[in-house]
DNA sequence: TTGCCGATTACCT
DNA sequence: GGTAATCGGCAAC
């Protein structure tokens, strides 16, 4: 089952928390390549001094931040990266939660030949990764989450109902920034 | 129009 | 642990 759009209206740090344990799937013509996601980071928006839409600054690349919860944030980094994240909240908070790890679970050849590392353990071990693996671009962006392309489901069967979450400081904020510290990431304790 | 730097990764020692 | 790769976004000029 698809999420519903409620999931992604309530606040980001539940959203956050909530998504990990559920599916990312991405559907590529008949393919279907997917998996748990195990790490987040939330992203609060016009009070976050790490966020894109920091003080409700809207621009060409975050315009999707500002769109109902339920869209997809999709943005170019580094020169050579993209990220994914999941829109949350309604239009007047534009907030999101970055999706930086998943299991894989279904269409792991297929992710092998979008990435070009020798272990299954570096597939989409990070944002950047998992992107790759899944050949997610700016072409997703700004997509309901209920689209056929990609969206988000509950597992089938419910075999993490017992995982440990943990929460730390978000990854790759500059120390400079004031929300540095601010422990905004979540990941499912002990995976690798 | 210029110039700095980033919600990263891979590969090196 | 260190850093090159690589280029678009964005603020400042």
């Amino acid at each position: 089952m698809k999420l519903p759009t409620e999931f992604y209206m309530q606040d980001t740090r539940t959203v956050a928390k909530e998504l990990l344990g559920k599916v990312l799937v991405r559907k590529i013509g008949n393919k279907t390549l997917s998996g748990i996601i195990v790490e987040t980071e939330a992203y609060l928006g016009n009070k976050d001094p790490a966020c894109h839409s920091f003080g409700n600054k809207k621009t060409a690349r975050n315009k999707s931040m500002f769109l109902s919860g339920g869209h997809s944030y999709v943005y170019f980094i580094y020169g050579m990266y993209f990220c994914f994240n999941v829109v949350t909240n309604d239009e007047s908070a534009p907030e999101a939660v970055l999706i930086r790890a998943i299991e894989p679970l279904a269409g792991i050849k297929e992710m092998r030949s979008l990435r070009n590392v020798k272990k299954d353990i570096h597939l989409t071990s990070g944002p950047g990764k998992l992107c790759m693996a899944l050949s997610v671009n700016q072409e997703l962006d700004g997509l309901k989450l209920n689209s056929s392309k990609i969206f988000i489901c509950e597992r089938k069967h419910n075999l993490l109902s017992n995982i440990k979450i943990a929460k730390s400081p978000r990854i790759g904020i500059n120390a400079k920034n004031a929300g540095h510290s601010w422990k905004l990431r979540y990941y499912i304790k002990s995976n690798p």
